[in-house]
DNA sequence: GTTAGCACTCTCGACTTTAGAGTGCTAACG
DNA sequence: CGTTAGCACTCTAAAGTCGAGAGTGCTAAC
């Protein structure tokens, strides 16, 4: 649909406004990139863009900025390129995740520090997430006189903690006793098989497996966890946010906790990294702002997702392939650790 | 020091440059708060309060603005006066934390963001953490063949798992045994005593004693636990951070982990809430902001930290009785579910 | 010690000017 | 027909100008 040159050119015109920050114009097009025509030829070729969508110019008589639809043109090119990050710079991620502690969260905090580094922009990560949560082990501990803790591990090593009260007095035997039974009872299942199980239970057994359906329903209610989110530093020395103005919008998103419920859920479709570009957001606050976001972990059992948030003036190759790494970085560590190293 | 007047006449002019976020002149002092005397002699007030460093002229022929040390003169007197926030505020706060679930780490977020609204302004709160962990339950739970996770239930109703690796093949029933017995031994203490404590060990025994020696003195070691920090959406919306520079050294600040190593630690000293204004902080990205802080817990046992950080042209007032009641709610809370509703 | 009066100072916004970058158009060229 | 050189035109951004307004400092009187 554009001719190769005039794609070329537009393509010249995206890197070049996304490196310099600022309108580029036909004479630094034939300087920096001669294409073997003359600036005159290029002004032909942009004024076809401009028709056509892919640039606006800020003024009648200026430079040539990208607008979204010029973005997107680049962005499908540059993926369709799909260059990697430099090996040496690989295996040293790959080495500093295998250095920290082996936890979830110190993983997903590494990964969101990492990524916002690399990219010099803001990094989300969410930690992974069973689809659906299965019972690795239960436990009940006595709190106070008619309170108890209920400790889950799930299968993915993560704990979740509840408080349970009763009616009556228990005693930390009893507690132990049920803990025993039920934690044997309901290894490995899901909160549907739990609920399908029909097994004799006393009503105490039963007030507690309630507690526990509630806790995995909630759990499997959310697609995601909450994000750690990283970098807020990098995006403030950039231009575009020199005014206070704008920055609010991109705060206030990333601090509204329903972001994640709501925002990440409907932009992570399927596998591969997606591109979404400033309006294309279905939040306006979003609307100078492109991401970059994928879904990590073991399709079907657990995932979490991460991504790049920053201007639409981002530098997409290098945010594609960070994301695209670092997702593969967390899919295997995630792999390793919740179907273990023989099923690898 | 500072004649009653004088003194006067100086928090008025705090007060004002706090509400109006303008230099303040000697009309618009004796138009809202006529105090019998004319702007002349104000005038001549506020050049000594000049003189003796109290306020600054930004420019030779303009209104006064406050120094650091008109700050602290200023905080000095709202301390004194110790107004409360108003009875029906407190009731719909305290009502918001008991209909939370009742989890350390809800309370925490639940207090920062409260305390971000009710100040407009940037609220840092750490979670609640013993002075010295006890232990309330240990649990083993096999991983993989040789791999463990540890589980420690701390007295504050805190979780902490770890992965253990064994040089041999464990069984899940050999963990059980191990835990419930190392859980009656090490039941209720610290980690010195735990070191005290001299029972036959066999080695893996003894290789799950040093884990999780090693989890409680990692935990011990840190004095507070990571904050959570909300409110930025506010602090940009003030005059001070319209542009990005200044926002940038404090998200800098807010961003990096060991703030809480460094900063928090040094400043909350005894009781009682604290002030920092300006470059009074150690930290010179702290120069224009002011911090409002305080701890909370049971003294001795379990404590964390809380505070306002925001532009020293701050509502000290608001802030101090804020920072005053979350604290102590959180403190009530806290004692609640640690100590136990009996022994209150 | 306090006050009225007044000249003086300084900022802030609006306006003007100018250099420079960049385009659009036209006419010539291969 | 696509490409190119040349040139007038446009628009911005930075620097300079100006006037209104706010606020002080000083002095002399109370």
């Amino acid at each position: 649909m554009l001719a190769e040159r005039t794609g070329n050119i537009l393509n010249i015109v995206v890197g070049e406004y996304i490196s310099m920050a600022r309108p580029v114009g036909s004479e630094a097009i034939v300087e920096r990139h001669g294409l073997g025509v003359s600036s005159a030829t290029i002004r032909n070729e942009v004024a076809r863009l401009e028709e056509e969508g892919y640039i606006t110019r800020p003024h009648i008589s200026g430079g040539a900025i990208p607008s979204d639809k010029g973005y997107r043109h680049y962005v499908e090119s540059v993926v369709r390129e799909a260059e990697e990050i430099p090996l040496d710079e690989q295996r040293m991620l790959s080495h500093l995740f295998h250095q920290v502690e082996q936890e979830l969260s110190e993983w997903t905090r590494l990964a969101a520090s990492l990524l916002a580094r690399m990219v010099c922009n803001v990094a989300i990560v969410t930690s992974p997430k069973a689809v659906a949560c299965r019972i690795k082990h239960l436990e009940l501990v006595a709190f106070q006189e008619s309170l108890a803790l209920l400790i889950l591990l799930l299968q993915e090593a993560r704990l979740k903690q509840q408080l349970v009260a009763f009616d009556e007095v228990v005693t930390q035997e009893e507690l132990s006793a049920i803990s025993g039974k039920l934690g044997a009872l309901f290894h490995g299942l899901t909160v549907a098989q739990l609920l399908a199980q029909d097994a004799g239970l006393s009503p105490i057994e039963q007030h507690i497996k309630n507690a526990v359906v509630q806790v995995m329903a909630d759990e499997d209610r959310r697609r995601y966890e909450e994000p750690y989110i990283e970098g807020l530093r990098h995006i403030l020395t950039q231009p575009e946010f020199t005014h206070a103005q704008n920055i609010l919008c991109l705060v206030e998103m990333l601090e509204s906790r329903d972001m994640v419920r709501s925002l990440l859920p409907e932009m992570v479709v399927d596998g591969g990294v997606r591109i979404v570009i400033g309006a294309e957001n279905r939040e306006g606050a979003m609307k100078g702002c492109s991401m970059v976001v994928t879904q990590y972990g073991v399709p079907g059992e657990v995932n979490g997702a991460l991504g790049v948030i920053g201007p639409t003036r981002m530098p997409y190759g290098r945010a594609i392939s960070s994301v695209r790494y670092v997702g593969s970085l967390l899919s295997e560590l995630v792999a390793e650790l919740y179907i273990g190293p023989e099923r690898q």
